[in-house]
DNA sequence: TCTGGGGTCCTAGGACCC
DNA sequence: TCTGGGGTCCTAGGACCC
């Protein structure tokens, strides 16, 4: 029985929602992003795209390009809603279902012509239904593996359907070529153009022992399947643990050791809130500083003690910090949980375990009222005096 | 044109244990 | 007498994707 999967993209999918809510902006040049002068564009329309603006461009620029853009300020709420809407729609459609982020998903239609048709035929079958019940258009990718699938999907936009058959599928990457394949980004590809790589054609005639000596094991590995048409495998994997994490970009620079500390404080309670929500526990904080000069650095620091509450996170995240920072301005400031794992309760000595219990009771309580629509902040100066007198 | 914010996975070195 | 190899955990950095 031969392999069939589905790869579908929504597209534009931000700027389509936006553009769907309000019809007024049918037609014209839509970006979806923050004004400022560190911002980028999240999503634009097609019509933007003309000008040349595109995702993660700073945003000066795009305007420069198309100064006629509306620019629209992201509602992830809306989008969340809308990306519920189709992937129900998907998942119905079929039970190989895997979303991988909020507008994209795949199918595993395997065996299920009977149903169906031909995979062309479900993919067209899908296509409609999500237009007649969501207004959003999708691109779609059918072939034999995932990865095909994925990178079928982008070779036509908007509205498009793209089937690879098994017997053209080598033909299908060297049509798509290196720089666009999925995973080879603009570092390997430059590493490929010095050794003079410049199509996948030239890649796939690389043995497979000089790959490994140029590119180490996981890249070379990584290459010598894609080249060849078949799935590298990447999204196979059962997530263990994953991470949650927020940061910030500020303008201009921030100086100040004490306001530094205060954005931390108000991010260690956001990430502890969705840990809570999510219930889920981590082992590991981490910090990400950015200088003026873009160069980034982070710390970690995985304690023995279980990680309880927004004051041990906020705890350990202070301490990397006061460690770590150099004095210098601070164009970006970011907190990382990771090594978080499945559980609500933390096991813990039993001197620690009632004073901890408490905080997180009061936590869990904070977190019920805000889900409920107010907005509770602790305030880091009414704060436990063991913080405040805390001096490392 | 000076480069967001949310993630994942990989590599390489050091510590520590057997 | 300075001397092995493997496994696992941890840290920092880097590449990549949406």
């Amino acid at each position: 029985m031969s392999k069939a999967f589905l790869h579908i993209d929504l597209d534009a999918f931000f700027a389509s929602v936006e553009i769907l809510d309000n019809p007024g902006y049918a037609g014209k040049p839509l970006i979806i992003g923050h004004e400022g002068p560190r911002s980028v564009v999240s999503t634009c329309s097609y019509e933007a795209r003309r000008y040349g603006v595109h995702s993660a461009m700073p945003m000066t620029t795009a305007l420069k390009l198309c100064p006629d853009a509306t620019v629209v300020h992201p509602r992830g709420k809306r989008y969340h809603e809308k990306s519920v809407e189709v992937m129900d729609i998907i998942r119905a459609f079929a039970p190989g279902f895997l979303q991988v982020s909020v507008d994209e998903a795949f199918l595993d239609i395997s065996g299920m012509e009977n149903i169906y048709g031909l995979p062309g035929k479900a993919a067209r079958r899908l296509k409609n239904e999500i237009y007649g019940k969501t207004g959003l258009t999708v691109s779609v990718g059918v072939a034999s593996s995932r990865f095909l699938a994925k990178l079928a999907s982008d070779y036509h936009k908007p509205d498009g359907l793209t089937i690879v058959p098994p017997s053209r599928e080598i033909e299908f990457i060297d049509k798509v070529g290196l720089k666009k394949l999925w995973g080879i980004g603009d570092k390997t590809y430059e590493r490929l153009v010095r050794k003079g790589i410049t199509s996948t054609r030239q890649l796939r005639a690389i043995p497979k022992e000089k790959l490994q000596e140029a590119f180490g094991a996981g890249l070379s590995e990584y290459l010598y399947s894609v080249s060849r048409a078949q799935d590298p495998g990447i999204y196979q994997g059962e997530v263990k643990s994953h991470s949650i994490s927020t940061e910030s970009t500020y303008y201009p620079d921030v100086y100040s050791i004490d306001a530094l500390e205060d954005f931390l404080f108000a991010m260690a309670q956001e990430l502890s809130f969705r840990a809570l929500e999510e219930k889920v526990v981590p082992r590991t904080v981490g910090i990400k500083l950015r200088y003026g000069d873009f160069s980034t650095y982070t710390f970690q620091s995985t304690p023995e003690e279980a990680i309880y509450s927004s004051n041990d996170i906020f705890n350990i995240a202070r301490t990397l910090l006061r460690q770590k920072y150099n004095n210098e301005g601070v164009r970006l400031l970011g907190l990382v949980l990771s090594s978080v794992y499945e559980g609500e309760d933390v096991e813990q000595p039993e001197l620690f375990a009632e004073k901890k219990e408490k905080e997180r009771r009061l936590e869990k309580a904070v977190l019920e009222l805000n889900r409920k629509g107010s907005r509770l902040m602790k305030a880091r100066s009414l704060e436990d005096p063991e913080i405040k007198d805390d001096k490392d």
